[in-house]
DNA sequence: ATTTAATCGGTATTAAGATACCGAATAACT
DNA sequence: AGTTATTCGGTATCTTAATACCGATTAAAT
């Protein structure tokens, strides 16, 4: 049974925005918020934020009240996969490379970065916050060792397809894509793509436009 | 005159894997390319690829042959903003910020980092590439006088708000936030988001559905 | 107890982007 | 020279997400 994205790329996208939010509330067990404040503490349409909590919330909201916080960070978190924990490996440890592993913060999406790769010998001298850096070769061997299920490409762009491929046949399920190009992988192979320059270009792209007027 | 954004923001966002993919092309003055082969090359739906060139390119395509490569890839440059340099000031040198100080892609698109800043004054012994890190009292006066248009914030998101407001104050014109919270600035100020956790979240999503059936 | 105000959940409308289609143009082939 | 194949550019359709609307619900106020 196909069980489809019931939830939009865009919706799934917003959800770590409210419970980031939810989480810098000062609140305890009977703290409560309405979608209509979250709409306004994040400056997010409020009809948007009642839709994606209605969708992801268990609990059905009281009016005139709202829903539980602590509930609500619950759901969130689950559907963030916070509950379950994901071991991932990285491979390219460049400057980008290092600031991820160096990120303390995915831990809190249940992401484990068990294992980093580098096919340059020099770079795996480094040790990165207790994170061993493997040469290539281990890659295979490593991933089925210990289970992990995601990939995270930092290397050069040029490199990006052969690395991908080789996660695939390693049995990696999900690859975490930050080189600026659309691999070209089997369908069933999760891919989510995250491009600093796409994000560049909107922004001077814009910049131009405004200085033209 | 208000000149709209003629290009969608998620063509925007396309345009820089096609300046990639050019590039990576061994090509010379005659070469030419399709459309047709762009869309097979970067594995993106082919009319998308068609619909954004005709958006952008400054020539017409020639049946049966295609486009200059060289002049496909100066229109890029130009909507890229390559052509103008920009400066930035960036606030926050943790991991993230230090990575993005090190990364020498972004002149590619004409940003160019000339200071840094963070509000811990350790953190201001490093020179990172050259680029030195003050304190954020002399953000006004840098940005004033080196004039800086975009701001580049990769501080806590407890921090963001009010260091883009600092940095609206100073004059930036556009923010490059890397903290995961909505912004709330006056709508003139250019803003472009990169989540992280969103991009996670929707992977981790994704599997956690694909483990479900 | 009644009224009021605010929230929820579902439905409808609108806007936008992706996709498909089709005629025109032209280089290559016979 | 005529035919064929391929590519372009414009139009039309379809799908999806954002937005707006409306009735139902219920806590708080009178």
């Amino acid at each position: 049974m196909e069980k489809k994205d019931l939830l939009s790329h865009n919706c799934i996208t917003r959800l770590p925005l409210y419970l980031n939010y939810l989480k810098s509330l000062d609140y305890d067990d009977l703290t409560l918020v309405s979608t209509q404040s979250i709409a306004t503490g994040l400056n997010i349409n409020a009809e948007v934020v009642k839709k994606d909590i209605a969708a992801i919330s268990s609990e059905k909201g009281m009016p005139r009240k709202g829903r539980s916080v602590v509930l609500l960070v619950k759901d969130l978190e689950k559907f963030l996969g916070a509950g379950c924990q994901i071991n991932a490996v990285l491979i390219g440890t460049g400057h980008l490379g290092k600031a991820l592993l160096n990120y303390d913060g995915f831990s809190e999406y249940g992401l484990n970065i068990i294992a980093a790769f580098d096919s340059d010998p020099r770079c795996r001298e480094i040790d990165v916050c207790g994170i061993n850096v493997y040469s290539m070769s281990l890659l295979d061997n490593i991933i089925k060792d210990k289970h992990a299920e995601i990939g995270i490409i930092t290397v050069p762009s040029h490199a990006a397809q052969s690395v991908a491929e080789k996660l695939v046949q390693a049995g990696i399920k999900a690859i975490w894509n930050f080189a600026p190009i659309n691999l070209n992988l089997d369908p069933s192979i999760i891919v989510a793509n995250v491009n600093m320059a796409s994000s560049l270009a909107v922004l001077s792209h814009q910049l131009y436009l405004n200085n033209l007027k």
